[in-house]
DNA sequence: CATGCCGGGCG
DNA sequence: CGCCCGGCATG
């Protein structure tokens, strides 16, 4: 942890890329809590979601190869809304899916099964609340969508959600994209392929001495995202985080980011610098200088 | 509890 | 209109 951990000054040059993202394996701390840019108060990134990847015992190096190229190819995939099938990787063309029996392809995540440990420090056990249930439907039908280029026979990829309070786990790249689209972008999909998005492989270690921290830009303290314990195959190989840079959360649909995350004139200046507010605030109306 | 803001009231 | 606030919703 101490020099594996490094805390990214946020600049509104700072853009992390693959290296950067490296160095923060083993410990693979990803600091998340600043805001800065002039652009407004709130400009940050955004983890998307994370993946973990296992894959069988023999082949080692050409995965690694091949998952970057997927990796790469996720970042430019320009996602159709309506169409789940629709995925255009690049890269990710040639590969025969044979997509393995990972059969009902959506892990639960809610509580039951103990695979998924989605632990804060120490706070309580937190499940998806509200989210359950409206997750049944976007999120079905994708059991059976073949990946392309990320399902090779021998790596195989979960994905785990970061959005507050869901960590809802996905097989897919297209199912979690279209979970995150759905659910919480509101179908606001274009944020995701407008903005910059960038995919870093974290932890080529072998094995996982520490756990995991991800700090998602809402939650003060660090959210913890541990690979699976028991149940799956192996433990995983590799774990990368797909997120968002430099998006402020004033660009995203209210009820999907909440209250207290896009900013208002009263959260940026406090009450003591009323005076700072905009009118609207002022009067206690919909604040204009930070819409929704 | 804090935050955001709708509805409504007053001059 | 500008201005203010009770009160509700939501985290
Ligand atoms: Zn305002």
């Amino acid at each position: 942890m101490p020099s594996a951990c490094r805390t990214p000054q946020m600049d509104r040059k700072y853009s992390p890329n693959l290296e950067e993202l490296h160095l923060l394996a083993p410990g693979f701390r990803c600091c998340c809590s600043v805001r800065v840019c002039e652009g407004g108060p709130d400009f940050t990134r955004i983890f998307l979601y994370v993946i973990f990847s296992f894959r069988s015992p023999e082949s080692v190096e050409m995965d690694e190869i091949m998952a970057a190229m997927v990796l790469t190819s996720l970042s430019c995939s320009p996602v159709v809304q309506s169409s789940p099938q629709t995925d255009p990787g690049p890269a990710g063309s040639s590969s025969s899916p044979a997509d393995m029996e990972c059969g009902g392809g959506e892990l639960s995540d809610s509580g039951s099964s103990g695979y998924w440990s989605w632990d804060h420090g120490n706070v309580s056990p937190a499940p998806s609340p509200s989210v359950t249930e409206m997750d049944s439907s976007p999120d079905e039908g994708l059991h059976m969508e073949l990946e392309q280029g990320e399902e090779l026979s021998s790596v195989r990829s979960v994905y785990r959600c970061l959005w507050p309070s869901c960590g809802k786990v996905l097989t897919s790249s297209v199912g979690i994209k279209r979970h995150i689209r759905v659910l919480h972008l509101g179908g606001y999909m274009s944020y995701i392929d407008t903005c910059h998005i960038q995919t870093g492989i974290c932890s080529p270690t072998q094995t996982w001495t520490s756990t995991p921290h991800l700090y998602w830009i809402t939650s003060p303290k660090p959210q913890t995202v541990s690979p699976p314990r028991n149940g799956s195959p192996c433990t995983p190989t590799r774990m990368s985080v797909l997120c968002l840079h430099h998006i402020s959360m004033n660009f995203l649909p209210r009820k999907v980011c909440g209250r207290g995350e896009a900013k208002k004139c009263r959260k940026v200046y406090g009450v003591e610098r009323k005076d700072q507010w905009c009118t609207a605030c002022r009067w206690k109306k919909a604040c204009q200088r930070f819409p929704d």
